[in-house]
DNA sequence: GAATCCTTCCCCCTAAATGGGGATTCCATC
DNA sequence: GATGGAATCCCCATTTAGGGGGAAGGATTC
């Protein structure tokens, strides 16, 4: 099943479909509005959808059916490539993203990786999800030089444990536990347990 | 430039490579103990590389090429699709993630594909990575039902200011502070600054 | 008009955290 | 064998946080 509101498009990829024996055309439609009715009536295998149409933007129809249709997948076909579309799409539930530059063979490529449980991308597109998770986690952390004891006690403060408890944790004394706070405060150039505990989550510390 | 302890892999892929004329290649290794200064000194477009190698890991390897040679693309080629794999390799710097079953003609075709700007993955890979993003936002926030000022409050708790703090900030009475704090306790079902906190922080509830 | 929730504020009292000192032992490094 | 850091513990003091109540005005809902 196919939307896009591109008249020209709609023709040639239908056209494209019906060519070949292994698709079958559910229908393609203008307008995605009622894409739920659609889908549910017509239980196609694979939806493409385009982003840009009037009624009813791409991005807020594949969440309605993929919250509707969960292990239906949906591909993205549309002309931007933007961060915040591409990252849109695919947690509203798109399970590929191509860009209209899509050559048809490598189109018709992702069709059948679909359907074997893979998930097609453009390429400049997949570079974009790569890079996502780069910048996740990599953020090269300050290393505010903790002792590994120091960890420990940040760790279990982070936990939400108090002074005490954290003593009876690690069976140490209560003052030794108020000498390492004091000094990861220092190191951490804070003065509070709520800054700590932010700062350290925040910053992925420990 | 391709790292791999097996030989069979090594000799086959160096084969494959060799014969086709579009590629040139830098080194096959087994070991990817020394792979910055090798990267350094055979300065590779492209970098294959296994995970499970004996002298040291490949995930490993990558990182530290990665922090090195920050715009030199590295693909994995691997026989593991566990998450934790693909996610750690990701995160470390690859910008491709193939298994060792991928066909000849679509490593070649990954190949190229890096070399625009591409990212390509084995399909059970690309969707794991999609539905990373699916899991990512969508795991619905548990609802604690704070009210607009309560969350207020918890805001400038997370940023590290006392109650009295709070009170200056919002323009509202000390005691006020510890009503909406208790009320805030109540409904995370914590006890103290830490836990609220952490807990806030941890499911990203402002 | 009663019930409910939000926001604001108050009191009493205890427990916990923080800041300022200082001390000891052990261990590695130079 | 001296220096320095890490880990352990101690005492002084004040501030802050937390648990237990209660109350009043305003908005919304039923």
């Amino acid at each position: 099943m196919l939307f896009d509101d591109n008249r020209h498009i709609r023709d040639s990829l239908s056209l494209m479909l019906v060519a070949d024996s292994r698709f079958k055309l559910c229908g393609a439609f203008e307008d995605a509005s009622n894409a739920v009715e659609l889908v549910s009536v017509l239980k196609p295998d694979v939806v493409l959808m385009d982003i840009d149409m009037p009624a009813k933007n791409g991005i807020e129809a594949v969440g309605e059916v993929h919250v509707a249709f969960h292990d239906l997948p949906i591909i993205m076909l549309t002309v931007f490539d933007d961060s915040d579309r591409v990252f849109q799409s695919l947690r509203k539930g798109a399970v590929g993203y191509l860009l209209k530059s899509t050559p048809p063979e490598k189109l018709i490529e992702a069709l059948m990786e679909v359907k074997d449980g893979g998930a097609p991308m453009s390429p400049s597109v997949a570079r974009k999800v790569m890079q996502h998770f780069q910048h996740d986690q990599l953020p090269e952390k300050a290393d505010y030089k903790l002792s590994p004891r120091e960890k420990d006690v940040l760790c279990l403060l982070v936990d939400g444990l108090s002074y005490k408890m954290i003593a009876d944790r690690l069976d140490i004394g209560y003052e030794t536990v108020r000498s390492h706070i004091k000094n990861i405060y220092v190191k951490l150039h804070v003065q509070t347990m709520t800054e700590a505990v932010a700062k350290t989550l925040k910053e992925g510390l420990v």
